[in-house]
DNA sequence: CAGTGGGCTGACCAGTTGGTTATTATCCTT
DNA sequence: AAGGATAATAACCAACTGGTCAGCCCACTG
């Protein structure tokens, strides 16, 4: 699908490598060696290249937040172009960014925080537009949205099994389940207001307490 | 919060130690000394009682879904019981959750099939009874409905942060921004169909090609 | 009381880990 | 062609990994 050609630049097979491994195992699940070998490398060369394993997780992380941007030039997200991006985003890239989030690193979270915010600003307009309902906590909305909008990141292995799609991450299988989705973003789910009222008696019931 | 009684028997101490652990750092991150020092043992007890570290995985696995499930009595899951379960879980057992779905073991994806199909069931009735809105994809819609509702399991940190709670997974936080997920549920987010439009436009030009 | 079996440990093992260093190969530049 | 950098490697290191083993300790049971 997207094979090194040999004449790539070592630095950057490393890098895809590192990608590709971490994405799938963890970052403490490979060793520096399962990377170099994977890009037929002498391990001394990744160290050499990256400083250190903490380094090469950087840059893998600098790179993909770069393809989220969408390119060196842009610094900061406009619209949900990011969120796109992301999810059309190749099957490592994926898997890795599904990584970087559990895992928590800074960059994964200035990249999060940078998402909710340009998707609220997004949302807000939508309500001046009329194309998006007005929200009591549009912040908290926003966060909700673009947490669900990630969650196939995380669980796209459970949502392609369950569904009998072949290869979770290709865009088949994205515009399929994405489609039940945008269903209850346009019309939800529940039918009346009782499970809002529901919520609205628990939260008055710890309050009382 | 839930620290270990000095008098609670080895083996569940080696176990909850291990819960925590992984829970945080993954199970590849943490060694079985480390969770042997957490419980206050040597490292060579924990291998006496689960053999492995793969079999100390196991234990975790299958103690966390007993958790959910709510007890050894409960064979499969009747409604959204085990989906509740799961949300209000304490916090080391919400972040392990986080990871073995992520990790994609066979145990949790076994709790995921279940989970999903116990909510497509009561969803089908749900419409029947006339609460649920009826969907065109019945099944894709409770795979995603359940992924969202698990999303907060993966993202709880960012999510926490964003949203300016202290501490991401006790109950008043969860309770906090699941309004705004139900808020989702009952209107939808989107006020017009055009986005549906807009995917059965992108459906149908690939489907041409 | 003897003994016996399971909880528990320290010492040990071979293999792997991230990282360092000295050395060689390969490329530009002038 | 000479020179200086940079790419790349093999050999090595201490620390740590999961796992084994012989044996200690101590509560039971006969």
């Amino acid at each position: 699908m997207w094979s090194d050609k040999d004449d790539l630049k070592a630095r950057a097979r490393i890098r895809n490598a590192a990608l590709e491994l971490f994405g799938a195992e963890g970052v403490t699940g490979v060793s520096l060696r399962a990377v170099a070998a994977r890009a037929d490398v002498s391990h001394a060369l990744v160290l050499h290249h990256f400083g250190s394993k903490e380094g090469l997780r950087k840059e893998c992380d600098a790179y993909v937040i770069s393809l989220v941007r969408g390119g060196p030039g842009v610094e900061v997200l406009e619209d949900t172009a990011g969120l796109a991006a992301m999810l059309e985003a190749a099957g490592p890239v994926r898997r890795y960014l599904g990584r970087a989030f559990l895992d928590g690193t800074p960059e994964a979270a200035a990249l999060y925080d940078e998402i909710v915010e340009a998707t609220e600003r997004r949302l807000e307009q939508g309500v001046a537009e009329g194309w998006a309902r007005p929200s009591q906590d549009p912040h908290a909305r926003a966060a909700i949205y673009v947490t669900w909008l990630l969650a196939p990141l995380a669980f796209g292995e459970h949502l392609s099994r369950v569904l009998g799609l072949p290869d979770l991450h290709d865009m088949d299988a994205t515009l399929r389940y994405s489609r039940a989705g945008i269903e209850i973003f346009t019309d939800g789910v529940f039918a009346d207001d009782r499970a809002l009222t529901a919520w609205e008696a628990v939260g008055k019931e710890r309050r009382a307490r």
